[in-house]
DNA sequence: TCCGTTATTG
DNA sequence: CAATAACGGA
């Protein structure tokens, strides 16, 4: 038996406005911890994976687990039946071949309810991709969109490329060529966050190779690189990169930066956990704490994004400074028209991770409070 | 000779706007007490009724009744050619074959003329559905033009419910069920408004009995019920509903609710005619004058939505709050794809009334200070 | 109120 | 398959 109450079906709108397009029916498994959805798109080129976390339920009840299979485009109409403040109720009975779904007018009297029919769906195996990465990215979910729209005139693909530069999207097209450098705020660290919580160290990849993995700096001043270390830093520490720089060598296990699988641990990160006081406060947490246990294993959790959004309160909008982690030097391209789809999902959170490492799918984060939205798509093989 | 003049173009628009798809060709009936058009769509299911009452318009002559036949779509053009706050001017010479329509800038120096042909037009013989109907539901022209929408996205038909639970709308698709339930405000009432402005008393509707005719009270007190009487009484009131719920008969005649055939009563009950006081203090009026000479025939006349609109002064957003009258239980079935088209007309006016009896066209009607835009139904037959 | 997207018609 | 109109969203 599931019952489930959202305070806000806007979420779940815009989650399946999201992926509507990219899968026509998919199993929503529910379990304790929370709803999961995890699917290929039609052509098998892209994966998607949605959570819905438990404790970012108003009320969450799943007794044993149970997989939903719903036509998207179905769940997509009667979600257009809900008000976006409406509080939205999933139920559904164990065996059930319905799921139910109840909006309640926050104001009073008004009571929806709807009835979706379920379908068996085969719960196909999808291998999610590594989870370690060689670099990462984290900005405006906006401007992600906006680039990735602007260069979709002009090409079918997209060149992403992280260097010491900054990440550069260029597309070729027939008539012209076109490409975005982004700077990112203050130099350029290799890892940010650890996984689980923990405050990762970083060092600035400034002194990038061209080849994969070499400079990799430990020096945590680069810290300040990261989201939660601080953005305050970032100002008076650009380039502060040591000499360490183009001799450093990281585990490759443990230099990686990977996302985080699970998306509770943003609440810690994300809503002071740690009692210490507020969001903000938490950069200080980070440098307090800041030696790292390890100095990799970056995660997209929504902590990250979350983390950052609040610990970015200094200087200015946060929402905008771009983020750049990187290991070694990623070059890869990707088909924009996923891209472009996937940047559907910007209307969910101000920010947007990317992760990639050569020859691997790009990982493409969207961590919202309740959960998170994730894509994960192959690169064109013939990137540079 | 007819020469009408209105202080703003809009509303001839949004008429136009409303019926355009429905009507291509009908004959606008001028005369002494303004001008109505009625017509069928083309495909004969459903009638719609405009009126524009005399003294709606700023200046009105029209010196003996005469017909204008138009194409709606070409009328619709020549009305896109004007803004919406000109000063519109329609005139036309006794048999002449044009419309003339003269727009003015409020401000100034723009004055556009238009010559519209005219065509004769058969006056097909309109059958008006019956005037008096078992339940009457006034809501927000936006929540029915939403619940319609919405509903539309799952099936084709709509079955709309009147009993003492309040309004239920519901469909059935492929994919999914789906309900809305609207509760209304306060007791459901029997009837709420006389037809010619006078009071009528109410009892409420609670002790609904599943087949038609019964409960008929007459305590005064559920006038509390009705538009006028009283939105602060509906708090207080809520549920005090006399033993006598249950048993109550009322004449099928006296106690049918009926929509005003006459769209300029409006006035009187809506601007305090009576000069007893204002809008508000007709409340007063209401249960002053209450014993109700009849206890039924309300109209959905525009008084009433007026009315409504002023006495609801107490309480919180009148525009929100749904008034459910009810005789005895209904359940029609119509076709959204009509109700979809009819809510168009909600850009006229915040409120829309519902008038429905058992295996009766359900109607729907728009009263804006300025006369009605009213369509009528008729139900699908397989109805429950 | 205007722009973009979707659906319908030719 | 393309163009036009309607509907929905920003």
């Amino acid at each position: 038996m599931l019952e489930a109450k959202l305070a806000e079906a806007s979420v779940l709108k815009k989650l399946l406005d999201a992926i509507k397009e990219l899968v026509t029916d998919a199993n929503f498994e529910c379990s304790e911890e929370g709803i999961t959805l995890q699917a290929m798109d039609n052509s098998h080129v892209a994966l998607v994976a949605v959570k819905l976390v438990q404790n970012g339920f108003k009320k969450y009840r799943c007794d044993r687990p149970m997989p939903l299979g719903v036509n998207v485009g179905s769940l997509t109409k009667v979600l257009k039946c809900a008000k976006d403040d409406d509080i939205c109720t999933l139920r559904a009975a164990d065996e059930a071949d319905v799921l139910n779904l109840v909006y309640e007018a926050k104001n009073s009297d008004r009571i929806s309810s709807y009835d979706l029919k379920l379908m068996d769906i085969d719960a196909e195996t999808l291998g999610i991709p590594k989870t370690s990465y060689e670099a990462r990215i984290v900005l405006s979910s906006a401007e992600f969109t906006r680039i990735v729209r602007d260069l979709s005139l002009l090409g079918d693909s997209v060149r992403i490329e992280v260097s010491k530069e900054g990440v550069r999207f260029a597309s070729d097209g027939e008539a012209a060529n076109g490409n975005v450098l982004l700077k990112g705020r203050g130099p350029i660290g290799k890892v940010d966050r650890g996984p689980q919580g923990d405050d990762e160290d970083e060092e600035d990849g400034d002194g990038v190779k061209k080849e994969k993995k070499h400079e990799d700096d430990d020096d945590e001043d680069e810290a300040g690189e990261e989201e939660e270390g601080g953005k305050k830093k970032d100002k008076a520490k650009v380039k502060k990169e040591k000499s360490d720089d183009g001799d450093v060598e990281m585990d490759e296990d443990e230099d990686e930066i990977q996302p985080d699988e699970d998306g509770e641990e943003e609440k810690e990160d994300e809503e002071d956990e740690d009692g210490d006081g507020d969001g903000k406060k938490r950069k200080k947490k980070s440098k307090s704490s800041p030696k790292p246990a390890k100095k990799a294993k970056t995660v997209p959790s929504s902590k990250s994004k979350k983390g950052k959004a609040k610990a970015d309160d200094g200087d200015d909008d946060d929402d905008e400074a771009v983020i750049i982690q990187m290991n070694s030097h990623v070059s890869l391209t990707f088909s924009l028209k996923y891209l472009v789809n996937f940047s559907k999902s910007s209307n969910l959170v101000k920010r947007v991770e990317l992760y990639m490492s050569n020859d691997v799918p790009l990982l493409v984060s969207y961590d919202f409070g309740q959960g998170y939205i994730r894509y994960y798509l192959a690169p064109k093989i013939g990137d540079d």
